[in-house]
DNA sequence: ACAGAGTTTCAAGACGCCTTCAAGAACGCG
DNA sequence: CGCGTTCTTGAAGGCGTCTTGAAACTCTGT
């Protein structure tokens, strides 16, 4: 069950996205949106979207070429990736999937058809990072539950924002995350990188000793968890 | 969860039964077939299968009335069943629905999709069901009763919503669910986000202190049962 | 020792979100 | 059909969180 997936929809039709994005976050997904092809891309590469749904034909280009791009990306290549069509677009299908769709959808798309195949695709490229609960030692930050707890004890009241900053440090430990990266990963609105900052204090403000230690500065790189 | 389903499959073409059942049986399910709706209905009221795959053009009737039967049915009622039609049945679909199907696929029918929706609806269903009591603590939720407990205690006048939610929160403990989500699940209708709001009020008010208490907000996230 | 870049701390303002209250609408029951 | 309960919606209020800015501090290289 992890969830909290985020979905990116490429579709410029506004009244074909409110019911998919509301069937969607009424599953706990959270959707970024795009009406465009350039837009698309670059959300999918900044956010790094877990499933992507994607329009075929579009104000700036087909989703097709779109579909193409993602493939070639060279981390986020294998990222599952539904394709929309119009009416009788069947002849297309077989382009879609040469496209490196892995799946193709006519509309008008039934929002529970559509997610159905969503849950199907996530649980086929496997529970991957970005949602569950991750451990560290004595340490353990559930971002379902919204709870952390060192020794078995929750730690008190940190607020969501703190939270997801320690899971997201917690995750790719012992690595170093530039500010940069961790903006664009739990910031929906853009901030100054400084931001990351005051929340690192405030996290280390309320957390015991041992663990406040273990996250540390990397000058002019980052932040990262080690222990 | 791993006990094995029963599907009944109504179907009076032996070429699209076979390539279904073997699909089924290959994912685990146990398969009974009938070529007629007297056969069908027959099977149905004696061997109550967890699932029913039901064509809408049958020797001696159609889908649709078999469908109604279903549904008219005292204990069984609630069994999910699939719709499939020929070609350009698009028509029909609106019909299907009405008679009570839960979903509705268009031949050529592709095992892998129908199985993909046989196992979604049954894990809903699946869902109700484990809907009997849940329990935290001294804390239990008979959905079934319509009656909560604290301390073997029962609660004082919860309205359905209420105990409903109750229940839900308690269900996904210590998960945070946000308000789509439960809209989604304990409402039929659409409504606003902030009724769920009014409910928690509600619920808070009437619950004694050591409950209320954990029933706890994540802002910008949703609600919780902790504890 | 000094200068500079980068980090940490502190405080205050703005904003969003939740809670509460109240009233209208829908529902079910008698 | 009417009445009471329950559900829904709206608006106001308050609290907590997030954001931003400035100043103090640390570290490093000169």
């Amino acid at each position: 069950m992890g969830e909290q997936k985020t979905v990116l929809m490429v579709e410029d039709d506004a009244g074909v996205r409110a019911p998919l994005r509301a069937a969607f976050e009424a599953a706990g997904y959270r959707v970024l949106e795009a009406d465009g092809i350039a837009v698309g891309l670059n959300e999918f590469r900044t956010k790094e979207p877990d499933l992507v749904v994607l329009d075929v034909e579009l104000p700036d280009g087909t989703g097709l070429d779109a579909c193409r791009s993602i493939r070639a990306h060279k981390t986020l290549s294998k990222t599952p990736v539904i394709m929309l069509t119009g009416r009788g677009g069947l002849e297309q299908k077989g382009e879609g999937f040469e496209a490196g769709a892995d799946h193709y959808l006519v509309k008008p798309v039934h929002p529970k058809e559509l997610l159905l195949w969503a849950g199907s695709l996530l649980r086929r490229t496997g529970e991957d990072a970005g949602a569950g609960a991750v451990t560290a030692g004595e340490l353990s930050v559930d971002r379902e539950a919204m709870v952390a707890r060192f020794k078995g004890e929750p730690l008190p009241k940190l607020t969501v924002k703190e939270l997801e900053l320690l899971h997201f440090l917690v995750l790719k430990r012992p690595a170093v995350v530039s500010r940069k990266h961790i903006l664009s990963k739990l910031w929906r609105t853009v901030a100054v990188d400084h931001v990351v900052d005051t929340h690192i204090a405030n996290l280390r403000k309320k957390l015991p000793a041992e663990v406040s230690d273990r996250i540390q500065n990397v000058p002019g790189k980052g932040f990262r968890y080690f222990g």
